[in-house]
DNA sequence: CGCATTATTCATGACGCGATGAATTATTGG
DNA sequence: CCAATAATTCATCGCGTCATGAATAATGCG
């Protein structure tokens, strides 16, 4: 009684056809990226998770830094998407844009590769750079450019300050009470922030009078 | 002139008594721990940037993670110092609360050991709980109590989102232009928006017609 | 039927990591 | 002047990691 058989496999290929374990180790690649950050997760545990073995991951997917683009790369084409969002009127994108990121990322599949990529990125300096590099010029840039005007890009800069920070606490750290409030509630409290980053004043109330930052390196 | 001479020493205790190798070891602890996070972050690297010997920093401080403790050990205590922040006056704490968060972050120092913290806590799962539920109860919490109300908590939630995303943005990820602003204009940009979380109005516009959130996991 | 392809496991290599304990040298207190 | 103690390096140990390549078994095509 102490073999409790733990599923020991024969060794070559299985007979039943029907089991896709590639889309298993995929599955599997996702929730131990989001949950445990690249370094975190480990290929034996997620071939374990995924019920096969580790070499069989190799066998799909190269690397293991080949496994995480592959689990990154698929989620986001968000800057058209996002553009589509800001719609028209943009005196009334803001609530539309709390609400799509919100729907985006509730989605389980989304949120899943999302943290992943957000626990990839800000993990560590390497690969934030590179990540972060096609986000700011995919994503930021080209709302800066819609958004229009001189203080485009400082506008939109802003408006991601507030979103990341919306979806780090309510997704990531998972912190109460914005982890389980309805869509609504954060956008009827969120949106006008972002709205006022937008089209609000943007005045420069105190001129010449900036404080240098960064004390030296 | 193949022997650079990498710096080797001999095996004892050195005969100058003025080198202070712990504060040496600690510095480059900070700044590899806020550079690549705590499981990018490599003892034997550490040692390296302190010009030591990797059993040196174990004879100093216990295992990795005393380190790690070593490094966050709560630069300031953040709950009370906000709390002063904050001062008597509600209808104007926004900000102050900015300029206070900025400055403290602009200092190297600080921000040495907050973005390896945040690194940690962002970076994997297992920390995030610990440390979050730390800074949940002793500061957003204590906001709430703070600010009153029905709604205390869940307006220091929604300010904490603008605040982390600031930080996250300006500081970890270094997205321009957030990163290199100067600090009064931060203030006066996301200042208003602070406020507005603090004392703004709170409707709840459409009543028992939330949306609920998250598919099944 | 037979052969190429595909799916899977097994065994193992090579490496980097954290940690330990002993060895070595200087300083300091009695 | 000697003993205790502090500061430092060296030599490993054991482990977990990713990765590779061979072995094995089923499937499908001609």
């Amino acid at each position: 009684m102490h073999k409790p058989a733990p599923a020991r496999r024969r060794r070559g290929r299985p007979t039943g056809g029907a089991s896709d374990a590639r889309a298993d180790i995929l599955a599997a690649a996702t929730a131990e990226f989001g949950e445990l950050g690249y370094d975190g997760a480990t290929i034996r545990s997620i071939a374990d998770r995924a019920g096969a073995d580790p070499a069989l991951v190799h066998h799909y997917f190269g690397t293991k830094s080949d496994l995480f683009a592959a689990v990154v790369d698929v989620p986001v084409n968000p800057a058209r998407a996002l553009h589509a969002a800001i719609g028209t009127d943009l005196d009334t994108a803001g609530e539309r844009i709390v609400r799509f990121v919100l729907e985006l990322w509730d989605e389980r599949a989304f949120r899943q590769r999302g943290v992943a990529l957000l626990r990839g990125v800000i993990g560590s300096r390497r690969t934030s750079s590179l990540v972060m590099g096609f986000l700011s010029r995919e994503l930021i840039n080209r709302i800066g450019e819609r958004v229009g005007g001189p203080d485009g890009h400082k506008r939109a800069a802003l408006v991601a300050s507030q979103i990341v920070g919306m979806i780090v606490l309510r997704y990531v750290v998972e912190l109460e009470p914005i982890a389980s409030a309805p869509v609504d509630e954060l956008v009827t409290r969120v949106g006008p922030n972002v709205q006022r980053y937008l089209t609000g004043p943007l005045s420069d109330p105190t001129p010449g009078e900036g404080t240098d930052r960064r004390q030296g390196e």
